[in-house]
DNA sequence: GTGAAAGCGCTAACAA
DNA sequence: TTGTTAGCGCTTTCAC
């Protein structure tokens, strides 16, 4: 019986013998040992817990799905849970995934509160990736928001744009206060302000079109995540307002079909396989042990400049009333 | 340490004064049992396996994302895991998530032979959902292929249009093989051919281009699924084959961006939220054995007409020499 | 209503 | 190199 146990987990000490057969007896039954049994007796297993807000979001997915596949190469399985972009949501699963003990955690976190929401009483590892906690102390791995957002504003001010509308989720979301920050930083000459337009579809419609309706419609847009660009864009369509004629557009994160409608949006491309990489490569290496303090990293994003966000033919001025 | 099992798992048993200490005792400390050795010893546990060919897949994203919230509100978690469309890897998950000795699958395989590439020793309850495995057995939920696609070619034809090429990824995969059957058999007097487009997006763009240069161009071109529909309208756009003025598009499955592009893109709307609640709910069902003989559910499309199939304004006939 | 003891399927330690 | 024994953290059983 230990024999068999050695045999599967290649230990040295087992004659050919053995090997063969008990190679041959677990091809035959179909065996695969117990996982939950080895971890008890063992303490060892490769197991990872995922948590992210929203799966269905496709950068999380792209996410997941990198992460998946490097897991599966060093052996891990993925218990993967979301949080719905809910912070007691997220609490609640932080809380219950540490019943499978698993190895270490690998967070995007729905907002910058993660360390108060952490159960008590010894958490494994945690990789945070995309969204920085306002508590340090934790392996971060997310893309230079604020560099990125401020190359966008500047071309934008820099195609002779006068106001420009910055539209994200919440500013409790870390990336999206620097995306703002960066933005409004770099704005130079062009006046710019900023609309947290919310998580929901119908709240973030209803916002922006508040405000796109309100007074001077601002000469540019530059919404700072996935679903306030989709919202913002089908909104414009219906108001009738042409892009880059009636208002320029850019987004923060490059999907698919930002390249396939006419014109094609400019956007912030963000690295998000690497982001994976990275984190799965500092949490591995945060498991062996080899870091003492955590790590902080910071990946390049590529700046998509394409028609939408070009100057206006032909209008030399601004020609919103 | 019985007694707090008891209060944990909420037996009558036991007294209120023991349940208060013990919940305080449970709070401050922050504990949660074990899942594994609690497994171990009752062999009852709240994991699902989910087996799926691409998490990248928004439809894939999508269907997991569903399904995580469903497991959650039953109290259970998910094991994800992605057989990058490939047999062989396939073969090889199904394999291991059986270390976890998961209550049960939920399986969308990557081709029809999933009988064969599942272990030997005694497999838990599987529910397939989206494609049909060649060899019964299995709890099934997937949409009507078939009608769906029929309606689509039978609009195209309805249009006047009189060739149609058909792609999609491999006839292997039976909802591209039900989607072909069903178009071939409405396309009337329309002549209808298929191209096995494969599964990587280099070889996808090759057979699309040498198909769409060589001879007569289709007046009409219907993908069979995502990344096909990707690649094809792409490649339209590359070649300055214009949107419906040169040929009409359509699509099955249909993602956000196909109504913001303009023309915006006609295509069949898989009920992807409903398919993976009534995989979960089967699951669920065969879980607590309800059921005796496997169930097959089909689900029904919403057929979106949008301007990329309808008839070229203005050309009388078939313009293409 | 509570506590003591056994045992789930493994692996580690050690004896043979 | 192989076999035996103990015990991981729970839940079940059963005595109290």
């Amino acid at each position: 019986m230990a024999t068999v146990s050695n045999v599967l987990n290649g230990k040295p000490s087992v004659s050919q013998g053995f090997i063969t057969r008990v190679r041959a007896a677990v091809d035959e039954l179909g065996y695969v040992a117990d996982s939950h049994a080895s971890r008890l007796r063992s303490g060892k297993h490769s197991l990872a817990g995922v948590v992210v807000p929203d799966l269905s979001n496709p950068m999380f997915g792209a996410f997941v799905s990198t992460l998946e596949r490097l897991a599966r190469d060093d052996g891990f399985d993925l218990l993967v849970v979301s949080s719905a972009n809910d912070p007691d949501q997220e609490a609640e699963r932080l809380r219950s995934i540490r019943s499978w003990r698993p190895a270490g955690l690998i967070v995007i976190p729905c907002d910058g509160r993660l360390s108060a929401r952490l159960p008590r009483g010894g958490n494994p590892p945690i990789v945070v990736a995309d969204r920085i906690p306002d508590d340090g102390g934790f392996d971060l791995v997310a893309v230079d928001n604020a560099k990125s957002a401020a190359a966008i504003a500047a071309h934008l001010a820099g195609e002779g744009h006068r106001t420009c509308l910055v539209a994200g989720s919440m500013l409790a979301i870390s990336n999206v206060r620097e995306r703002w920050e960066g933005a409004a930083a770099a704005a130079g000459p062009m006046a710019i302000e900023m609309v947290e337009s919310g998580l929901d579809r119908g709240v973030i419609r209803d916002r922006l079109r508040a405000r796109l309706s309100a007074g001077t419609r601002p000469d540019a847009l530059f919404t700072l995540d996935h679903l306030t660009t989709l919202v913002a864009y089908q909104l414009l369509a219906e108001l009738g307002v042409s892009i880059p004629r009636d208002i320029a557009f850019a987004s923060f994160d490059d999907t698919e079909w930002m390249h396939l409608v006419t014109p094609p949006i400019t956007a912030v491309r963000q690295p998000v396989e690497e982001m994976a990489r990275a984190a799965w490569t500092q949490f591995i290496r945060r498991l062996s042990g080899g870091d003492a303090v955590p790590r902080t990293l910071r990946l390049s994003c590529a700046i998509e400049i394409r028609g939408s966000s070009l100057r206006r033919t032909g209008l030399p001025d601004n020609a919103a009333a």
